[in-house]
DNA sequence: TGTAAAAATGCAATCGATTGCAATAGTTTT
DNA sequence: AAAACTATTGCAATCGATTGCATTTTTACA
């Protein structure tokens, strides 16, 4: 193996027996370069198995091509980061990225610090940022949103913020899995979820919404605020029902982790679902349909946003405008509820 | 906002009226450097929401304190990505990446190219490479291994091949859950998983040695291969179940998520688990615990192991001898299984 | 064939931080 | 108070690719 060196654009030059310039543009495919001179540099390069030295050429053209994803976890780390639904985000970002030539840089800690982006694109470490979720609070998204940099954030899309938004909708969700419910004869029925996440903040509404227009049943006690896991969403139904009994008929709950943590809680008392207890999922990841029962839940079309993320971001780039979008969203009816 | 202008180095550098050089070491904190120096510097850096230009440190260094984290998934792209195992991994790398000053560019699509060695690394990109997953042929792998460029790979750590490889004993793993089912009286164990997957070929072993030291039934069509997917199982053991009834009575899976399949197909037909048939799974993923009923497992310690590579790769980067290392694993008897 | 126009290539400055070496400031010693 | 260090700081080259402008080569046209 000749992997002496590190051979640079300079040694293809030479070998070329032409200038670097000339080798520079004709690696970046320059009309100006004659095709057949072009050809054969390419040729030279790809036999000695040269790439450009991306940080020379970023340093240069002051663009990286490289976009940084942030989870933004910093409320319960721990968990949430075992939710299948985020890696489907970040797998469908990284295929839309590297579509449009871009690389992911991924981070899940960086959120906690207060000058995440300016560690990222004023370093010159990526060109724009991609923010997972809003979290309780989107003060920090908020003040990088208003000094301009390039950013684009998954989430609640109606909410009305100052920066792009891209998510689904998440209130007609709340409503949607809400009337379901209630069309299929739910009566008292439990929002399993904490109503001061942001995104989570909408599909109450819905929820709310779609409980009085229906003349039901809407009080304090049937709203169980929990974190977005799995666990969380176990023990407190668990609980619930221990002190409470089952007062209640349906659950409308804001992920398919957080339903299945409930659907556990409810099976180990033998409590009877669809048709004791209906329950209502969110985002439809792969496994879903394999529960036992399978879910019926809100269907949220990942691919599709993590493209219109990534056209936001270059829209972002070349100074056009740009404006939030909403994702379209299904109810997948299956056998966790009556129809 | 001024946020005008991007700041450099000789802006700072300006502003305390010391040279760049004093501002570069400054802000390396290199202890030449007078420390009243040192913190004017630092906090004008910081007040003036400074900081370092990575392409010109990088270029300038020869080092970019970027890990290129390959996830090999070239065969099934579509499902497997949704694996939560995954995600934990991805999650648990970026941690101890972090932890040790380095950043993650993730990348699912690359391995497909065959030259993503040299995109990383000869181009500047990465300093190395932590690649996840074997797959059915670590050729590729291999061909970048004997470049002596710095790469860890997750896999099978027993196989001796000449790369650094961090994992499970998968031999033992499968050798542990096959044990389990018959020490609980099982007799005809399927194993789940396509035996050509090199890490699932080592489990497949622990699988036969565990059946022959005991004298246990190893049939042809014991074995059925499949991906590592929960749809797939579901299929496979649906399928299975139809054609030839249950003559089966324990099940050793590739994964949580492909018992989860096989749990649903079992489930669906009313076989009784674990009672009829008995199930070990691998990984331990969150839900695990929660599938109903909750699954007995393998348990792979993923935060260990991403330790574990990302101070392999560490030590290539120091011109230290690596090895392979072996992670440990544990079975976690749960309610899918008897004991 | 001479000359204008077009096509192809090369020169050299530039991006911003780092660092070996030189230079200056500050202390201590005699 | 000069010599001899030591502690700080600055100068200037360097990393490798890109690009505006200048120059050379080729083609077109009269």
């Amino acid at each position: 193996m000749k992997t002496n060196k590190k051979l640079t654009l300079a040694d293809i030059a030479k070998l070329a027996g032409v200038s670097t310039s000339t080798a520079s543009r004709a690696l970046n495919d320059n009309p100006v370069i004659k095709k057949a001179t072009r050809d054969k540099i390419k040729a030279l390069a790809s036999q000695y198995n040269f790439s450009i030295n991306a940080a020379a050429s970023r340093l240069r053209t002051q663009k990286t091509n490289v976009i940084a994803v942030i989870l933004n976890l910093i409320d319960h780390t721990e968990q949430s980061i075992s939710d299948p639904f985020l890696l489907k985000v970040v797998g469908e970002l990284n295929q839309a990225l590297n579509n449009k030539g871009y690389e992911l840089l991924l981070s899940n800690s960086f959120m906690a610090s207060d000058d995440w982006a300016n560690y990222f694109l004023t370093s010159s470490r990526a060109d724009g940022i991609i923010v997972v979720g809003q979290g309780k609070s989107d003060e920090k998204i908020d003040a990088v949103a208003r000094t301009g940099l390039p950013m684009v954030v998954w989430g609640d899309p109606t909410s009305g913020v100052d920066y792009t938004v891209v998510g689904s909708d998440n209130k007609l969700g709340g409503y949607i899995a809400t009337k379901h419910l209630i069309d299929n004869g739910c009566k008292n029925i439990l929002f399993l979820g904490d109503p001061e996440h942001l995104e989570l903040a909408e599909r109450y509404k819905g929820y709310r919404q779609a409980l009085s227009e229906a003349g039901g049943i809407l009080e304090d006690r049937l709203t169980l605020s929990i974190d977005i896991t799995s666990t969380a969403a176990y023990e407190k139904i668990s609980e619930t029902v221990l002190h409470h009994g089952l007062f209640f008929d349906g659950i409308v709950t804001s992920s398919d982790m957080v339903a299945l943590g409930a659907l556990k809680a409810l099976k180990e008392r033998y409590i009877g679902i669809p048709n004791e207890v209906s329950i209502v999922g969110f985002d439809d990841i792969a496994m879903a349909e394999l529960f036992h029962p399978s879910l019926t839940t809100i269907r949220q079309n990942v691919k599709e946003a993590a493209e219109v993320m990534v056209n936001q971001l270059v829209r972002q780039f070349e100074g056009k405008p740009t404006q939030s979008s909403v994702i379209d969203i299904e109810l997948i009816p299956r056998n966790s509820t009556r129809h």
